[in-house]
DNA sequence: GCTTGCATGTAAGAGGTTACATGATTCG
DNA sequence: CGAATCATGTAACCTCTTACATGCAAGC
């Protein structure tokens, strides 16, 4: 129930069609949010309903049209509302610590192959992220003082990062984990 | 799709009823993925059908019988099949980056007192963790040589434990944050 | 007598995923 | 000429959440 209020934030920060919504869930906002361009046009037709944006439809040249949307007064107010609530604890789903438990009933080969890639993925996030905060916020582009809008963008680009170097770090401590694992295996040694 | 291999590991790792495993995804295993007790009933339901269960009804004495569920052939066969397939980057909901953008847009006192009360779960959270981990692990009950079941839950817990320490550092990074805001606003400074 | 724990479920509704569908333009 | 980008949507399906429902036993 929060796909509404990550679409708000958006449009506040900058107001934009279906389309760049979808664009930005690709991107910044991806990085803590994820939505397919079906969830925002079903979502965004629902808030115009109920008033919590407005609409122009705006013509371009060699384009299709586009609905440009931004955030109507009872949308704030909805937004407000909900930034009052308490945070609940996120409800967490990591399929990677499943396989790793999992591992123990099967050969841990294939798996490590699997973190592999998976340290990869992630260690391209982080260089990612970092060409992100140099570009936007460190970097000699980057504004001297930045605003409200942009230091909240920054720290929660930082999490992003913090989040990565943890994940980055964790996952040698898989493979270490699994390779002693598979060697033991080899060994005879019957330790399941 | 997976509420059925976190399922199969648990147990692999432990048979037992619905009611257990509902127990354990309100602790060990709840710390990576949640699941209700009416969304594994329905789930060992569709799996028993499917042959990956089996189920043995227990009487007990002084407590309603239960349905004693372990993993038959097929089941270890289909987790085994997931396991090979490959780790897909998982798709993230962080309500609390959302709210900590939205605070561009609303006065941040009260989100100042959310992410503090935050903390606090998360700090608690730590701490479990790390007597969980005393306790299994590294204290004096500990198996002096763990089977592979035990270090792959070990190194699960210790992704866990790095993640609040993460999560809390990021935590007073917000904080600071927030407070200065704060400040700048009050002193008159229109940074939005 | 009330609450907590054990043990199992049904049902409605909200939310998310996947597949399908269209149509114009630009770039190689 | 085909692929990619811009731009919007529908429909079916699956999953998850929330509320409701039952019933016994033990402890306070």
């Amino acid at each position: 129930m929060a796909l509404e209020h990550a679409i708000l934030v958006s449009l506040l920060e900058k107001p934009g069609s279906g389309y760049e919504l979808a664009r930005r869930f690709d991107r910044s906002i991806g990085y803590f949010w994820t939505a397919t361009h079906q969830q925002i046009y079903r979502v965004l037709k629902r808030m115009e309903s109920d008033g919590w944006v407005e609409v122009r439809e705006v013509s371009q040249q060699g384009k299709p049209d586009k609905k440009h949307y931004s955030v109507a007064p009872p949308g704030r107010s909805v937004l407000s509302a909900w930034l009052h609530e308490p945070i609940e604890p996120e409800s967490v789903r990591h399929d990677l610590a499943v396989k790793i438990r999992g591992a123990a009933f099967d050969d841990p080969s294939d798996l490590i192959r699997q973190v592999e890639r998976y340290q990869q993925i992630h260690s391209e996030r982080l260089t990612h992220y970092l060409a992100g905060e140099q570009r936007d916020f460190t970097g000699p582009e980057a504004p001297a003082e930045p605003d409200a809008m942009q230091e909240l963008q920054h720290v929660v680009l930082r999490g992003g990062i913090a989040y990565e170097r943890m994940t980055l770090a964790w996952l040698d401590d898989v493979l270490a984990t699994l390779h002693r694992i598979r060697a033991a295996r080899a060994d005879g040694r019957p330790d399941c």
